[in-house]
DNA sequence: TTCCTTGCAAATACTTTGCAGACTG
DNA sequence: CAGTCTGCAAAGTATTTGCAAGGAA
């Protein structure tokens, strides 16, 4: 299963597995939602997980330098938002400006335009933002 | 030139041209970069324009609202960027994240894809952001 | 038993709001 | 002169940092 490999990539780095990033990992695991710091905090909260927002914010920033976690912005949220990878090829999101649902578009068309970008600007391109607004089917 | 029109488009909406509103719409006229509210700020400081952090963010709410202005939240930066429209095409951004300089992407393509998420998520797509980082020229 | 991790408090960064006085039309 | 706009102060939200106590290996 996930966490013992996870495991392992904290000691790698001298790092523990707690609790608390054992609770944090297992709902990422189990939502099917990209997360903000505030929703985790408030879902473990309701789970009866004693946990600070403070350690959500530092595991998640754990996570994401073990390249375990995706942060994501999507379009003028304000907020960052957490996804985990585990094993899911790079994609992107569309967010419903109504009742603020996210489905995973699993895709990204940006492979050629990279290349294209490199040789117009001289660049070398490194990392992206692709994210949609609208509104799903139910709040049209 | 530029003022008039806006003036126009003020009044229309019961809004007054002001200095300060002049000062920050001269000063996205003349910059080539996307620049963010305390930009402004220091920028019109600089001039010895005496104007307030608060009011520039009000200022580009309005002509936001006005559709004068585009909001940009490049990738990661954790702020926000503004930039006129003045007839410029809908285009994208890449960001150097080592000295931080922003060069036009004067492309979006995303047309075809727009139609393709709309088939397969049910959602009517809506707006998009669409940023790059990586490093450029002076900075590899 | 080492030293990483957590919780709590406080700080920081960005942005918004309330209100009285200043200014535009 | 009416009603909008500005500056200042304060509040709001998201996120980070400092430090002493708690916990994993």
């Amino acid at each position: 299963m996930l966490e013992t490999s996870i495991k392992e990539g904290l000691q790698a780095t001298g790092r523990r597995m707690t609790r608390t990033r054992k609770a944090v990992l297992a709902l990422l695991e189990r939502t099917h939602q990209p997360l903000s710091a505030s929703e985790i905090f408030a879902q473990l909260q309701e789970e009866h997980v004693a946990i600070d927002l403070v350690t959500v914010y530092r595991t998640v920033n754990v996570l994401k330098e073990l390249g375990l976690v995706v942060q994501l912005d999507l379009y003028q949220e304000g907020q960052s938002r957490y996804e985990l990878k585990e094993g899911r090829t790079h994609h992107h999101h569309i967010r419903c400006q109504v009742c603020g649902r996210i489905v995973d578009l699993l895709l990204c068309p940006l492979k050629k335009l990279t290349k294209l970008i490199e040789k117009r600007t001289q660049f070398v391109v490194g990392d992206h933002t692709l994210e949609f607004t609208g509104f799903c089917p139910k709040c049209q």
